[in-house]
DNA sequence: CCCATATCTGCAAAGGTTCGCAGATTTGAA
DNA sequence: TTCAAATCTGCGAACCTTTGCAGATATGGG
């Protein structure tokens, strides 16, 4: 009976593909709506090379969609509720830092939890 | 205004730590309870020196907690919510994968969700 | 004290990830 | 067609993770 780990594998994998803090960026950046490369690059000061390299890495997980539009290419989250569950990671942030920050994860929290019009959850 | 940057590196240290098959099994093998490290091995068929080192990397993490018996070192979920969360991410999983093996995920969801209070199995 | 059990730590080989850079591709405009 | 802008891909160096194994440490019993 694998399927605790073929599940725990699987799991692992997203995580793994979410562990990198510029692609937690992009991802609560993309929370609101769609962007393009360059948006995204401006948006969080990134060669917009990496920013494309990271993409590639989402898309190849299907955690985001694209959408050409002449030379552009605007992405989202396939699914926008992702950008709500990793928020609710932060309470699981180290407790050692959160007494040194707990004023950034606050600040945070309010920055990336501010109520969005669009997505529904 | 680094928060966000503070703050996404430390998420992404988190994530980074959940992702592995093994402290994921071990996570959700802890969520009943505090077991000790052959107590997991056994469970979870894995050598005993590995559980020892992936606990090693939690405990420095602050995610479990330690209690010592004798010659066993039993250990916990500091914060047991987190089990909980991860399980959270299921709908997140590949889609691909999902089509391919959603018994898996759903039957995994149900073992590993259940609300026994016994421990054992 | 000596031994077995339970656990921890240090190390090195194998393997994976990140990142910039160079070059390829696609598209729109002159 | 030729050019420039936006994005993608391939590659290699630097770096990090995983894993088994050997040896260290701690505990309880005889």
């Amino acid at each position: 009976m694998p399927s605790r780990l073929i599940v725990s594998r699987e799991v692992a994998d997203l995580l793994k593909l979410l562990a990198h803090p510029d692609r937690l960026r992009m991802i609560e950046e993309l929370r609101l709506g769609e962007k393009d490369v360059t948006g995204i690059a401006d948006a969080l000061t990134l060669p917009a090379t990496r920013v494309s390299q990271h993409l590639a890495q989402l898309r190849a997980h299907r955690l985001v969609d694209e959408r050409r539009a002449g030379r552009s290419h605007f992405y989202r989250l396939s699914q926008p509720q992702l950008a709500g569950w990793i928020l609710d990671a932060l309470p699981f942030v180290d407790v050692r830092n959160r007494l040194d920050e707990g004023e950034h994860i606050d600040s945070v929290r309010a920055l990336w939890s501010a109520q969005d019009p669009n997505t529904s959850h």
